[in-house]
DNA sequence: CGTCCACTTGATGGGCATCAACCGAAGTGG
DNA sequence: CCACTTCGGTTGATGCCCATCAAGTGGACG
């Protein structure tokens, strides 16, 4: 499906063809803008824990995520790590307006990106300006997600992390892949993160994580299958706890199974 | 200097004798659009602490900070509050494109804002898309403060952040006001938050704010005049501290003076 | 001069980091 | 087929950083 060859006909088949098209920035475009995208558009595939763009070699190309997760990250001298986004299907990738970015991006699930060379992008960027309205929609709603991350990182408890980070992941992920949603609300999904990313993620330690996955266990709001694969009974709770609240009363002390 | 009146003329006057105009929104617009923003732009001022939005009620405006800080702020049912942007003189106020946005904007310092009625702004940004444009670098800057905050939130010390913050407020006020750079180096400027403030940026309480301050102190990086008036006798030394490097050796235990 | 408020300083404890051991799954090589 | 290694993850023991609770200080202001 990504060796479909240069034609512009083919390119255009290839944009109907595509499982992210009434989601992603070409979406909102205008017809004109959204052509002129799609001719300069072509596939590209990553394994996990390919390394797509570091602080001081930019890639030379921008990009759409068609498949898999990418995740944005932080890293001082002495080790220290903070994952400051995470990038899901739909998403757009790149830094525009600057020499390079200041974060690193890596896979951390097998990829499959759109991309468009750098200069192409920004020549039809000049020409339809609609291109950098959809960019502004998308970056305010980014500003937003990472505003909201940084009352999680600054004031929630390591639980309450957990369970806002698996929430927020749940959101993304399950509208995508037809997960069942039979089983009356209950929710399912492959994590696309280590647990040590998912300390970085939160400014935690994968120890604590380990152990605060275990007291969600116990609580009843998540289950799991295999070390990726997560299971909500009851979202609604999941997200009561990643709010910061306190409710649980009764059910706190049967542990001891 | 506020009262002007309302022709045309004296509208473009008093944006030449704007203290921001080359770093501000207009600065960066083709001349159309500036000119456009100027006629429907008008002044208003506000004491410290005035609320400018909030969640559920939001203004019928977007502004440019001329003079003064904000702060954006969410909170918790529980009383839990983080502060996740401060806005300096220049930077942009407000939401587009959503009915309200998330967090509150407060008036840490008194205020004084172009204001730019929404509905006119929103007009103004279809006739001139480069308005968009201009909008979307600041978003894109903002975008990587914000996470570069997310940093300092999740794997920084107390310490550590404390000097981030010093050192972030240091760098956007110094310039602005002609604080004397007299001294070699030396830095001061009017700390625009209380202690209170620093810790709900920080992520941290009131008390280990001021403990860390007293700490600083001692390490001679920061000394004080009064509340809010902050001298940085080596910046250089601050930020270093800021970007984590515990290099301090020997000057740390002369505490008993 | 008394009250208030922002701030400082002190005493104590808890939440999470740190260090360490262990476990199971996935290679790797004989 | 089975030792051996590796790596992600779990579990346990201990300690520290920072929150919490509490009291004290000093400037502003009526």
């Amino acid at each position: 499906m990504r060796s479909f060859g240069i034609g512009g006909g083919l390119e255009k088949q290839r944009c109907d063809n595509c499982p992210i098209r009434d989601w992603a920035l070409c979406s909102t475009l205008e017809s004109p803008a959204a052509l002129a995208l799609s001719t300069i558009a072509n596939f590209k595939h990553f394994p996990a824990g390919q390394v797509l763009q570091c602080s001081h070699t930019d890639p030379s190309w921008y990009a759409v995520i068609v498949a898999g997760v990418v995740k944005l990250a932080k890293t001082l001298a002495d080790g220290r790590q903070q994952i400051v986004g995470l990038q899901f299907p739909a998403d757009f990738l790149g830094r525009p307006f600057a020499a390079s970015s200041a974060f690193q991006a890596e896979a951390t699930t097998s990829l499959l990106l759109c991309c468009f060379p750098k200069n192409d992008f920004e020549a039809v960027m000049e020409e339809h300006p609609c291109l950098e309205g959809a960019l502004l929609r998308r970056t305010l709603d980014q500003l937003d997600t990472a505003r909201d991350w940084m009352f999680t990182l600054g004031r929630k408890t390591a639980q309450e992390r957990l369970a806002s980070l698996l929430f927020v992941i749940a959101e993304r992920l399950v509208p995508a892949s037809g997960s069942s949603p039979s089983d009356e609300g209950t929710l399912t999904f492959d994590l696309p993160l280590s647990r040590i990313d998912m300390a970085d993620c939160l400014g935690l330690t994968h120890e604590t994580v380990s152990r605060e996955l275990h007291e969600l266990k116990e609580k009843g709001v998540i289950a799991t299958r295999g070390r990726r694969t997560f299971i909500l009974p009851d979202p609604a709770a999941l997200e009561h706890l990643a709010k910061g609240a306190e409710a649980v009363t009764n059910s706190d002390s049967l542990a001891g199974s």
